[in-house]
RNA sequence: CGGGGCGUGGCUCAGCUUGGUAGAGCGUUCGGUUCGGGACCGAAAGGUCGGAGGUUCAAAUCCUCUCGCCCCGACCA
């Protein structure tokens, strides 16, 4: 297959359109692989779509492998099956809802949990019919509060959705393990770095749940590695052990600390350093006040302790008055009647905190002497901080999610009452779990982790072309000769091939051919053709490769082979 | 939703403070010279200055409202 470029819409842009900010989103401007319709709306233009469609080819054939079977669901649904869930009323402004002409409800599919769930419910009736994976690669919409970063985060996308149906945990179990394996195939066919790291299961409910991660500086998320023992974590789960410190042998002693409120002003005052410092932050649970402590070097960590005590928020300073009698600013957590809850890390030694009275800190207080507190993680875990595990020092990087697993259980099998007769003759509920990628992360997460100050470099797998074919003057009948030659055999072999035939300076065709960053540069100049050669180009290294015309057609697919 | 920024030919931007003929570079079209890393010369087309209202003899410029887009945060099924 090859394509002439005068013939393709290819519009590229000597400079960037100022409203991009993210390196991809910047090259796939310039390049010309999509242009924004409205905020978080974008159209995939020639290249851009043939890039996805690469992407989605791998997509389904790793899908196939383990045995998911492709179908397509539609994206405008009736509102009583997301009502049956939950979700029509769990999420709020993110959906987009919308009335039929009979002034039925319905709205846009942010995922299909529920619709596949509905098909399930009424079709698998035995554990004969299990177990089952079914997918699609199918348009999502989500009036995201703020789309950003070019088709990082956007309202309409594409996503490679699949689900698993089974009897039991183990099947449950077995397609997680099949997801997760066909995963690390697909982004390692994508050229992706990537890791695969603990996460939130969130509002898809369900007990285990894993992000893939592309690291990248354009990323939207925190996570934590560990080289050593592999650990690796979303910051929203991650774990951590603080620097242990020595602790003085402080006497129990109040100190004067005029207006100084935040633990720096008291470090700074003091010249305690803010880890010898217990932070004592009051939140409002369900009406019931609860008092959570981290230590001073620590942030808190507001999703750990939602899942400890549900829903919370911060308490004023009425309340902060009301409730412990003292302003914010010099609380501590002794001699009070509310439900404490302490992180790890402080479960011992001896601190400075809050005197409970107005412009005065405790020094020497000792946990589990001068107070108790229930202990768990409630610190954000950061870069220089210990391994969970194996205490090495971790580290976190920004990443950018391009899929997730989740393992659901019944969560939606319940509430639409997917059922199936087992063995026995006992109706049970199927156990699910749910799979997601984004196509348009890879491709963009695949640029942030490949390109240069002259535009993409794409990894082969997934470049919208093989080879570039670059004859420098399309007037000399040698060079068309050996380009003739060149695109129809590489065609025969089943290379995709771009020609730049456009009567361009050659200045203007090497400068559009490493923006667009295919990998592979063919380029025919009437000089190396004088000594019947022809160049090979590779787009990362730009290391050039003259080679006889004779040769030209092995010797450029040897050099494709030989690329990332 | 909170904070910040920006809307002027297709793109990047100047002009706005201090109201008075709407500009530049790139791109596009035509002619010519060029031709191995975004050439050069000449000519031309192309703009309701985001929109509405107001102030004024006069508004891109000042005022009010509004819409859109970007960035930071919150949110992210």
């Amino acid at each position: 297959m090859f394509m002439l470029f005068s013939k393709m819409f290819i519009p590229t842009m000597r400079e960037t359109p100022s409203d991009a900010e993210a390196a991809s989103h910047k090259l796939m401007l310039r390049a010309g692989y999509v242009r924004q319709l409205a905020s978080g709306l974008y159209i995939f233009l020639p290249l851009g779509w043939r890039v996805l469609n690469r992407i989605n080819k791998i997509l389904k054939e790793e899908m196939e492998a383990i045995g998911a079977q492709e179908i397509s669901m539609p994206i405008l649904h009736p509102a009583e099956i997301w009502q049956k869930t939950g979700r029509w009323y769990e999420i709020k402004d993110e959906m987009f809802r919308l009335k039929d002409r009979t002034d039925r409800d319905m709205c846009l599919g942010m995922t299909h949990e529920e619709i596949m769930t509905w098909l399930a419910s009424r079709e698998i009736r035995s554990y004969r019919h299990l177990p089952q994976i079914w997918y699609q690669i199918q348009t999502k919409l989500r009036d995201e509060a703020r789309p950003k970063s070019g088709v990082l985060r956007t309202r309409e996308f594409i996503m490679k959705d699949s689900y698993s149906f089974d009897m039991d945990d183990r099947g449950l179990e077995k397609n997680y393990n099949l997801h997760a394996k066909a995963y690390h195939k697909i982004f390692e066919r994508c050229g992706l770095v990537f890791y695969q790291v603990e996460s939130d299961p969130g509002m898809m409910g369900g007990a285990t749940a894993h992000e893939f991660m592309a690291p990248s500086p354009a990323g939207e998320d925190d996570i934590i590695l560990c080289n050593q023992c592999g650990y690796t974590a979303n910051i929203e789960v991650a774990h951590s052990i603080p620097p242990p410190i020595k602790h003085p042998d402080w006497q129990y002693e109040e100190v004067h600390t005029p207006q100084k409120k935040t633990v720096k002003e008291v470090s700074d005052f003091l010249n305690i350093r803010p880890y010898y410092f217990i932070k004592s932050l009051l939140f409002i649970a369900d009406k019931e006040p609860v008092l959570a402590l981290v230590r001073g070097d620590q942030e808190f960590h507001e999703k750990k302790l939602l899942k400890i005590i549900g829903n919370f928020r911060q308490a004023t300073k009425d309340e902060v008055n009301s409730t412990l009698g003292v302003d914010p600013g010099f609380i501590g957590p002794m001699g009070h009647k509310i439900r404490i809850l302490g992180d790890l890390s402080l479960t011992e030694g001896s601190y400075v905190t809050g005197a409970n009275k107005p412009d005065y800190h405790i020094k020497g207080i000792m946990p589990n002497v001068h107070f108790s507190a229930e202990w768990h993680d409630l610190h954000v875990a950061k870069e220089g901080e210990q391994c969970p595990k194996c205490n090495t020092l971790i580290k976190a990087e920004k990443a950018i999610e391009i899929g997730n697993i989740f393992k659901l259980g019944t969560k939606y099998s319940m509430p639409l009452n997917a059922v199936f007769l087992d063995k026995g003759g006992q109706e049970r509920h199927i156990i699910m779990g749910s799979y997601g990628i984004g196509p348009a992360r890879i491709a963009a997460a695949a640029i942030e982790q490949n390109y240069d100050k002259d535009g993409i470099i794409w990894p082969k797998n997934i470049a919208p072309f093989d080879v570039e074919i670059i004859p420098l003057s399309v007037n000399d009948e040698k060079t068309i000769e050996v380009l003739e030659m060149l695109y129809e055999n590489l065609a025969e072999r089943g290379f995709e091939v771009i020609i730049d035939d456009r009567d361009e300076r050659p200045g203007v065709k090497f400068k559009d051919a490493d923006l667009i960053g295919v990998p592979v540069q063919v380029i025919l100049g009437e000089k190396s053709l004088k000594d019947d050669q022809i160049e090979i180009k590779s787009r990362r290294t730009k290391e050039t490769k003259k080679v006889p015309v004779k040769n030209a057609v092995e010797e450029t697919i040897a050099f494709f082979k030989e690329l990332q």
